[in-house]
DNA sequence: GCCCCTCTTTGGACCGTTCCAGAACCTGTC
DNA sequence: GACAGGTTCTGGAACGGTCCAAAGAGGGGC
């Protein structure tokens, strides 16, 4: 007993296979009558499309490939709906791949996704292969989201401005009276632009010597094990500015554990605004990069790339802001 | 200039396009340097095979859907990992959908992955609509995973042992001298189990009257409201149990907000092991319930299934462990 | 030289759709 | 009643693979 096809569909309701697939696909140029018959026929086999056929047929597949590179570290996840709301409106539909559960096939972790001949790709995050990715990129809309890595030709870039979100942080502790600031730095782009920016405004702030940056791995025991060296300095910082939110609560960890209190004897801020962040147990200031805006705009250049745009790709940055919580405070 | 099929690279190899299929396919009834002629020409065409005529041939698609309820909540990550390690060594691809994304659609959020034809569908949580799944189980095998909501007929279910984990942590609790324990209970199927099975234990251990139940939304704001709630009692208990990690962070907000230490004042244990639960800075007493393990039985139902295995719908729990970190302590 | 057998290779049917050219059917006009 | 013009409907050719029966090539035995 095989899935139901158009062809028993239109036997059941006795017409051609054509006016059942013209049916489906919604046209008006069919008598009430016949597409009435048709789609009882089609509910009482619980006839469901295929896929397959109908993009081969179509020659496209009305799906846009999303790859994840890491499924623990939920940032992305305000993306993907800001994402999901505009493709829905397209009429496409999101397929997601985790890049790490299939790193181990030695392939590319896009390749489910490009065998499937999707219409677009999203690349969230790090990307795997800048290579491979350019020549994807000659074949369908191509789009970086999250994440500033150089892309190859061709690829569309959206991501925060992670500058101006490092500055609007070393401003809001500068603010509060901070001097001697801590920056539990980051590795790539996202990394070095956030450190060099951090770097700038206290430069700017005449606070160049006050600036102590550590480089860390991004992850929560790097964040801890970072801040326990730079506690135990005789010149300890009254402020510490991580990377991301993840290694941030090894910042929390850490001083906790020092027996300073957050924010009386330490400031404390993240990057990322993930749900950790909001947490009330954690309730840490923070970067907003509104990801469900950068999404958005991820669709926005997948849809336009569909209609036919073409040209080099394009670089798009979207204001972050800051988002106060009980982890920062005027300096003692 | 369309993406190169079988027959282009069969030209340039100047053989016949079955003999291509027959070398891609690791055929060894092929003449070596034919093989080599054909793997040449697909190379320097840039040859993807596509995926939807394959499986329009083949009819299978060598691809198990996995529909995740919610990707804010990552305790399934683990699961994931299990999964695809087995089924990847089954030569097996997966593909994630969404369901809270798709959900706006007000179809069924597994739609994408059926109109695709899955060979298999992993249910991660729980499930979205039991009578539809039902008619799914009747063309492809189905595995719900990580809850044990009641299942359709023909539906296998590998989930925690929820009744064991609760005991595991009524006796620990009251093994450290805790009478008067709060249970935080949750909803659906998980949520009545381990409520049902903290109650027991109470009972067997003769605290019957001095367990305290509230119901909550497995929410972290669900948390810390009912234990504003329950700490503010004249009998305020000095134990409490969190349906999962989330609803027991807010217990640490409310306990940390009314001047309780914990785990000197209070302890407090949670459910799921998430990565939440193993920050150092939160650093909970928990329950893990292996998901990896869950994973790959959940990959063994399956590939058992594709064997021709048929049968009802088989219902296996994993034993989970106690995860004693930094939350809790002997009553004061 | 012929026949048989094994090892390679090939053309064509098929999978379930869409798309298109044209057939069939109306309706109205002269 | 013939014809034009529009609306509905249909058969067949794609789409890019797999599979299979059968053709071709080559070798050995007589």
């Amino acid at each position: 007993m095989r899935a139901p096809t158009i062809r028993d569909v239109a036997e059941r309701a006795g017409v051609s296979k054509s006016l059942v697939s013209l049916v489906l696909r919604g046209s008006d140029q069919v008598r009430p009558e016949k597409r009435d018959a048709v789609l009882r026929a089609a509910r009482e086999l619980g006839y469901r499309p295929n896929a397959a056929a109908r993009s081969l047929s179509e020659q496209r597949t009305r799906t846009v490939g999303v790859l994840l590179n890491d499924l623990r570290n939920p940032w992305f996840v305000d993306l993907l709906d800001g994402l999901n709301s505009l493709l829905h409106a397209g009429g496409l539909r999101m397929l997601l791949a985790d890049a790490r559960l299939n790193r181990r096939t030695g392939q590319d972790p896009a390749d489910p996704l490009l065998d499937l001949r999707v219409d677009g790709l999203v690349v969230v995050g790090t990307l795997p292969d800048p290579a491979a990715l350019g020549q994807v990129a000659e074949r369908i809309p191509v789009v970086l989201a999250g994440s500033r890595e150089p892309a190859p030709p061709g690829v569309d870039v959206v991501a925060g401005d992670d500058e101006r979100g490092a500055r609007l942080v070393a401003e809001h502790l500068i603010g509060l009276g901070h001097r001697r600031i801590a920056h539990i730095a980051g590795y790539g782009a996202v990394g070095e632009l956030r450190r060099r920016s951090f770097e700038a405004t206290m430069r700017r702030h005449g606070l160049a010597h006050e600036a102590l940056v550590e480089p860390s791995d991004m992850t929560e025991e790097g964040g801890y094990r970072t801040t326990v060296r730079l506690l135990s300095r005789p010149d300890r910082p009254t402020a510490v500015f991580a990377v991301n939110d993840i290694a941030a609560i090894g910042v929390l960890s850490a001083a906790e554990e020092l027996g300073l209190r957050v924010p009386r004897d330490l400031s404390v801020v993240g990057y990322d605004n993930t749900s950790i962040a909001r947490l009330r147990h954690v309730w840490l200031t923070t970067v907003d990069n509104s990801s469900h805006e950068l999404g958005r705009r991820a669709a926005r250049c997948l849809l336009e790339r569909f209609e036919g745009a073409g040209g080099a790709g394009r670089v798009q940055l979207a204001a972050p802001t800051l988002e106060i919580r009980g982890s920062t405070a005027p300096v003692p």
